[in-house]
DNA sequence: TATTCATATGTATAAATCTTCATGTGTAAT
DNA sequence: ATTACACATGAAGATTTATACATATGAATA
């Protein structure tokens, strides 16, 4: 992360990974153990840990001890909120922004909507 | 961007960056030229371009040409949606967050709720 | 208490993104 | 047609983030 920057571009960050984001995702349907999530979005477990921390750092899930097991579970409904908003961006331009190869040098072609 | 990325993560990569952000709430107000952007938000020109690339591909913002001036506008509504759903969660969770230091490698300090 | 299971953590390398500088392009005015 | 203005683009080095591997930790059970 680069020096001040500000919470709401953190949040977006958290959000702006693969991993992270199948992983709430496959939080919605239920609370789940480490092992469940692996498998469940098909990641390696050190990998998921490690998203998992991210993920409680920044407040998306929370999680209790049972047994060995650590179960992690959605905080509240802010992820789902701002996921859906998402969609619905994706849903009215997602096939525009499919065509994307990078991010600061995205190649552009007559994408632009014109009033 | 790596391989197979989705659009949904696109769009939060697209938005969770300083500079990219900025622009979007600059634009909030109203449209403005490059320059105007630049004097609002306090960002060096070719910075600002590249940036206003990345956000008309991704059709969050357009443009139209008057004279020798481009004058960036919003494209709908959707980013104010995005952006105020991920304000909420800033405002429920925002002290803790604030506290990181990277994103992979957040130092976690009893952060987690537990129910 | 030794072992196994479930998960977390540290770290190094690879990959992506940011950032800046130099320069290119289009429009308008001289 | 030349110049100035407004903006866009290319590219390279710097910085951040992702990813994988090795290993550590805590709980339960034998």
């Amino acid at each position: 992360m680069r020096q001040g920057e500000n919470v709401e571009v953190l949040i977006f960050k958290v959000l702006s990974n693969e991993v992270r984001l199948a992983i709430i995702k496959a939080l919605f349907k239920a609370p789940m153990s480490v092992n469940e999530i692996c498998e469940t979005i098909n990641e390696e477990q050190s990998r998921v840990s490690h998203e998992l921390r991210c993920l409680t750092t920044c407040q998306f899930v929370y999680f209790k001890r049972e047994g060995k097991k650590m179960i992690y579970e959605l905080n509240g409904g802010t992820a789902t909120q701002i996921i859906n908003a998402a969609e619905n961006h994706a849903k009215l331009f997602g096939d525009n922004i499919k065509g994307c190869n990078t991010l600061s040098s995205i190649k552009q072609k007559s994408v632009t909507l014109v009033k």
